[in-house]
DNA sequence: AACATTTTCGCAAACGTTTGCGGCAAAGTA
DNA sequence: TACTTTGCCGCAAACGTTTGCGAAAATGTT
């Protein structure tokens, strides 16, 4: 890019020193309000644009945070990137999205992509398949904070921002025994996953507390697919499951099809109750209730602790939001 | 960030200089294979990260591409921008994703944002409120180049790349006309941009090449919720409407809504088609039927534009991908 | 041996902005 | 009047990298 006015263009105008045109610019005291205003005038009247690369090599800070997420195509991160997006914008950041594909590799790669691009900050959303979380606790050690938020490090110290899932799975627990649904099948995400882990336990445990009345069978579906096939298994004339739960959008849109698939009514012949952003449950009718898992609110958590961060905050934090129930006319 | 090594590090320790330093990494001819390789091997070792600020401002020159969307929400953009990136990171470059909201003013400030961060190039989807593209030529000045796709400026000379309108529409009547469809609903976009028009002429002509026998009443929806609503006031007992064409994946989210709000069954009751992606319509059981409107060979043409125009090219071109039919059960 | 060419480096300037420090003039104080 | 403080600027260096040009040594040619 060819800028068109730099500080020494106006400097040669005013006959003034390039340092006076960059202190008037930033309203230093130093500089008399008679200088300032001749200089941000002419400022206006050039177009004069700072050079973000000037300006953050000099200062060895920039203005760019890196948001790492293995897709973009899932909706619960619209809303995160939308919220972080908005809040760095008022701050003057700007955000460069990187996508992982769900690849360590990739992940790696994009940390050098980061570095090289002196990004202040991470919000990463690690994929399944990262087990090692060292490469990014090592841009801390080059003052980069790393959140991580969604799919976060189950046992590492580090900063996180998520969900409360357990509230998130005894909410939807809750929802179907009040709904007096008796025969509950439960579809939730990759176990190896702490939000699944700790989603499923709150789960089971908030249907146990019910006795042996209510009968729960949990399985496991890391695509809608899958999920697809696990509601053709289960849903046999000899099985009277009676609700369904969705771990994801994901899991959701596989189990509808298979509903559809089968003919069943919703929810006459099967209830069904997901944790969602809410898009994919108000594709129905009647529309899917859904325990809210907004990315939003989540966003504006994980800003908040990045710019604790860079404001020199070093203390390792986990924050959790907490979930809504929405009620639709699924159960 | 505080970057660890730095040429002048390494070059303390080799006791040479830093543009012997720097060219050797670039596999300078003037520096020797012997000092190359001291060198590269001391900057790995020391886990070296050219410092791109720094480029940028020496080479005036960035690797940071802008692509601009009202909304990534946009099933359409994701493969779009997922193609950008495929190709942007075979070259070293970075993309910087910023949302509009379909707001002419935050197109205004993110073009400053652009500036400011002296992007290489934008890849821009203008919002349906935009009418001035001023502000988008005036980039070109700065020889940053510009490549409009999916909603483009009508009228003016820029570069585009979009999906071939007329054909997606022709292809969709066509289709309906060979499942003997007698009495069909279109439902097109706003009906100020040349993607609406230019579908809904070839639409409506293919329409008419039938003859006084088809009956083709078109509807104009900007929301999913708009669509649901013309769907409840046009299929009335008096109306026998066979089928449905959608012209977007939001228009066909508000279709299905209502089509299951008046438990019409597809595609026995009522045909639906759409222009999509192919994700909304998989969601359904039979699943839809659609004119694949996919963005990934458009990110990839839009890639190649911006690659000539970065390399010299200074006309103007239009380019257009094809459409491609996929039959699902919704006929 | 003298001259020309090639190889391989180093110096220094450039990019645009920020910022510490000092200089000078004006105003304030004893 | 002499000294101190304040206001308002300019100089110069810094940031990390690239690159034009020149210098010195080695090699080649007559």
């Amino acid at each position: 890019m060819k800028p068109k006015a730099t500080l020494k263009k106006i400097s040669d105008k005013l006959q003034i020193s390039i340092s006076t045109v960059s202190r008037a610019l930033k309203n230093h005291p130093d500089i008399s309000e008679h200088t300032k205003q001749k200089v941000k005038e002419l400022a206006e009247l050039m177009d004069y644009e700072p050079n973000n690369y000037a300006i953050s090599l000099r200062t060895n800070n920039s203005k760019v945070f890196c948001i790492m997420v293995p897709q973009i195509s899932n909706l619960f991160y619209h809303s995160f990137i939308s919220a972080v997006e908005e809040e760095a914008r008022l701050y003057g950041f700007s955000l460069m999205i990187l996508q992982s594909g769900g690849d360590p590799a990739i992940e790696i790669a994009n940390l050098k992509i980061c570095r090289q691009n002196r990004v202040a900050g991470i919000f990463v959303a690690i994929g399944t398949a990262t087990k090692d979380i060292q490469p990014f606790l090592k841009m801390d050690d080059l003052d980069v904070p790393v959140i991580f938020f969604d799919k976060v490090p189950s046992f590492q110290a580090c900063n996180k921002v998520c969900i409360a899932d357990e509230k998130a799975g005894t909410i939807a627990a809750d929802v179907l025994l009040r709904n007096n649904k008796k025969n509950i099948l439960g579809i939730f995400g990759d176990p190896e996953m702490s939000i699944t882990k700790k989603r499923l336990d709150a789960f089971s445990q908030k249907i146990a507390e019910k006795g042996k009345s209510i009968q729960l069978k949990t399985k496991h579906a890391l695509t809608a697919e899958a999920a697809r096939k696990i509601v053709h298994k289960c849903l046999t004339p000899l099985q009277k499951i009676d609700a369904i739960f969705c771990m994801s959008d994901e899991i959701l849109t596989g189990v509808m099809k298979a509903v559809q698939e089968l003919k069943l009514k919703v929810p006459e012949s099967i209830g069904i109750i997901a944790h969602s952003n809410g898009f994919i449950p108000n594709l129905y009718s009647p529309e899917i209730s859904y325990v809210e898992t907004s990315g939003h609110k989540l966003g504006k958590l994980a800003y908040n602790r990045m710019s604790a961060c860079l404001s020199g905050s070093t203390f390792i934090q986990e924050l959790t939001v907490e979930s809504v129930y929405i009620e639709g006319g699924s159960l």
